[in-house]
RNA sequence: CGGGGCGUAGCGCAGCCUGGUAGCGCACCUGCCUUGGGCGCAGGGGGUCGCCAGUUCAAAUCUGGCCGCCCCGACCA
């Protein structure tokens, strides 16, 4: 294509609006331009970019089977009433009304829309296995859309759901695209973490998240760079790093002490001159209606990720002050676990082990000493810290990583949810009704770009990997005026798309600098100059990423950069 | 929803404190010139100063309300 004729709206300056280099730079490259909070326009280089994604991504999904759809992103409220997620999603649903006051909302996710096609149509086991997906505009009111196509208001999915008669085809779908997943980062060329994670409240068993570590992302990842050990930071499990302190020996019996305004355990480490690992945290929270008191090392924090799956519960919140007063009779700050009978105690298990340690006395101004967990007080032990700085590999004892990352990828099985209260059955071998279990699978299209232009830009601009470039190589004559240049400029053109390059042929009447710089700006891996050199037959291409430069004769140039691509971008296997 | 910041030409900003002709750079248009790193010269077009109300002889500027956008937090099957 011929630049001159094309819509590509650089800017000189950065946007004064943007942050994150993704945001920054896909605006100043003249890929997007926002339209309202959370909601943009992808013009020519976003869209091509993304059609290259989502021609990988098909290709992968195809590759294991699976069926592309397009469902419609404007749902009733029936069905969501039948899954429940009708209130559930609160506010973070799109809702309308149509003319008649029938209540519609705009698709977050197509659980349902899938759901309500196979109930209506599967009627045998032997129509199982089935994997069906679709590449959709998915709606979330985000309370606060951010980090510009990192956190949108409406952005693009692709969203596999699968269909089997029990938990092990369950266990072969999840298998198939974990694998597809691996292939369409990789080939994305984005370096990513797979993870363990969480699986949520919406039910479900296993569950991945693929995660790309980028400063500007919103998650946490923990990992070993030794092992393969990653996790999530809400499911990531440690060795904790040990005590500052050793305890105090001997089985010494628990002793009130005065700590007249000393709440905090920072402040109560200082008053006790005693490390805050030698201290007890109590955390009195609500669960499901019910106070549980959770116990962790005065340094650790509480997964409430982990604590809330343990209870069972939907919504765990901290207690309320008066809550805390009426059963333990004693505020924040002041409370623990010795002698607690109306609540749950649950200890977190990096206490097992310790001895006469100081902990709340349940009395406004008083701590206890020498408290031993599982002597002075029983409680249930569970894990229930969450991962910090300083602790090491289960695994392997090497110490931890914990890095921001941003989510592009999320598989889980989602076990029988929507089957079940969508009324969802078939037949099975033994002509009985069974129900089938489900699995869920997303990528967030637009996140692989932001993702690969987070892990890949410099000062000039954007690098992208070969395989979703909106471009792969770009010809630049220097000087459109001069003849020799233009023709043998346009001849190169013609040799890569035979070669079946993606070119762009700058033949902007231009100064170079500006031809240079927008070309770097915008990402083209390959750019071929036609310049000085032509008189001994001779261009450069200059690869952008590193910006390493070789010449080739103007007959060898386009299959030279052909080759450099193939070796870039490889193909998938067969 | 809580905290902070910002809204003046397509983009980046100054002007506001101390009320009185709306400015600068980039971009854009015309002509000349130039052609290996966002050239140079000359001329030109483009504004409901976010919106509404108030104060005033007079409001981009002062006051009040509203709206929008960005950042931090809360939130994020």
């Amino acid at each position: 294509m011929l630049w001159s004729k094309l819509f590509i709206p650089t800017l000189r300056e950065d946007p004064a609006d943007a942050e994150v280099a993704s945001h920054r730079l896909m605006v100043r490259g003249g890929y997007v331009r926002q339209l309202s909070a959370g909601i943009y326009s992808y013009l020519f280089l976003a869209q091509r970019s993304l059609l290259k994604i989502t021609r990988i991504v098909r290709e992968e999904m195809d590759a294991i089977g699976a069926q592309e759809f397009y469902l419609p992103a404007l749902n009733p409220a029936e069905v969501w009433q039948e899954s429940g997620r009708w209130d559930v999603m609160g506010d973070n649903m799109f809702r309308l009304k149509d003319r008649f006051g029938r209540p519609l909302c705009l698709g977050m996710t197509h659980e349902e829309v899938m759901t309500a096609v196979a109930r209506g149509e599967l009627r045998s086991y032997k129509q199982l296995p089935q994997i069906w997906y679709q590449i959709q505009t998915k709606f979330r009111d985000e309370p606060r859309p951010k980090s510009g196509l990192l956190r949108t208001r409406q952005f693009t999915m692709k969203d596999s759901y699968s269909f089997d008669v029990d938990a092990a085809g369950l266990d072969r779908s999840f298998d198939l695209h974990h694998a597809a997943y691996g292939r369409i980062f990789s080939r994305c060329g984005l370096r990513y973490f797979d993870v363990q994670a969480d699986s949520g409240a919406m039910g479900g068993s296993q569950s991945n998240e693929f995660m790309v570590v980028t400063g500007a992302g919103e998650d946490l990842v923990v990992h070993a760079p030794g092992s393969n050990y990653a996790a999530n930071m809400e499911k990531a499990v440690s060795v904790p790093a040990p005590p500052s302190a050793s305890d105090p020996e001997g089985a010494l019996e628990p002793e009130e002490f005065a700590t007249p305004d000393q709440k905090t355990i920072a402040e109560v480490s200082a008053f006790t001159k005693l490390p805050e690992t030698s201290q007890m945290k109590s955390l009195v929270m609500a669960a499901g209606g019910k106070l549980v008191m959770a116990v962790l090392r005065g340094d650790h924090t509480l997964s409430e990720t982990k604590f809330s799956a343990l209870l069972g519960a939907q919504e765990v919140r901290p207690a309320h002050p008066e809550e805390m007063r009426e059963a333990l009779g004693a505020q924040a700050g002041s409370l623990g676990p010795v002698g607690v009978q109306k609540m749950r105690v649950v200890a977190d298990e990096a206490l097992k082990g310790r001895k006469n340690m100081i902990c709340g006395a349940n009395k406004d101004g008083y701590h206890l000493k020498n408290v031993t967990p599982g002597e002075d007080f029983q409680p249930e032990w569970a894990d229930i810290r969450q991962v910090s700085a300083g602790d090491t590999c289960i695994g392997t004892g090497e110490p931890l990583r914990i890095e921001k990352a941003m989510e592009v990828g999320h598989i889980f099985k989602l076990g029988y949810r929507y089957s079940e209260r969508m009324g969802l059955r078939v037949l099975g071998e033994d002509g009985k009704e069974l129900t089938p279990i489900m699995g869920s699978y997303g990528i967030g299209i637009e996140r692989i770009l932001c993702g690969a232009i987070e892990l890949y830009h410099d000062k000039d601009g954007i690098v992208l990997p070969v395989s979703i470039a909106p471009f792969t190589v770009v010809v630049t004559p220097v000087n459109m005026g001069d003849e020799a240049q233009r023709l043998a400029a346009q001849s190169i053109y013609a040799a890569c798309k035979a070669l079946g390059l993606d070119a762009l042929m700058d033949d902007r009447d231009e100064r170079p600098g500006v031809k240079f710089k927008d070309a770097e700006l915008i990402g083209i891996p390959y750019r071929i100059t036609v310049g000085k050199k032509l008189a001994e037959g001779k261009v450069e291409i200059t690869v952008r990423a590193g910006k390493t430069m070789l010449e080739a004769t103007v007959t060898e140039a386009a299959a030279k950069v052909a080759e450099l691509a193939a070796a870039a971008a490889p193909k998938p296997e067969a």
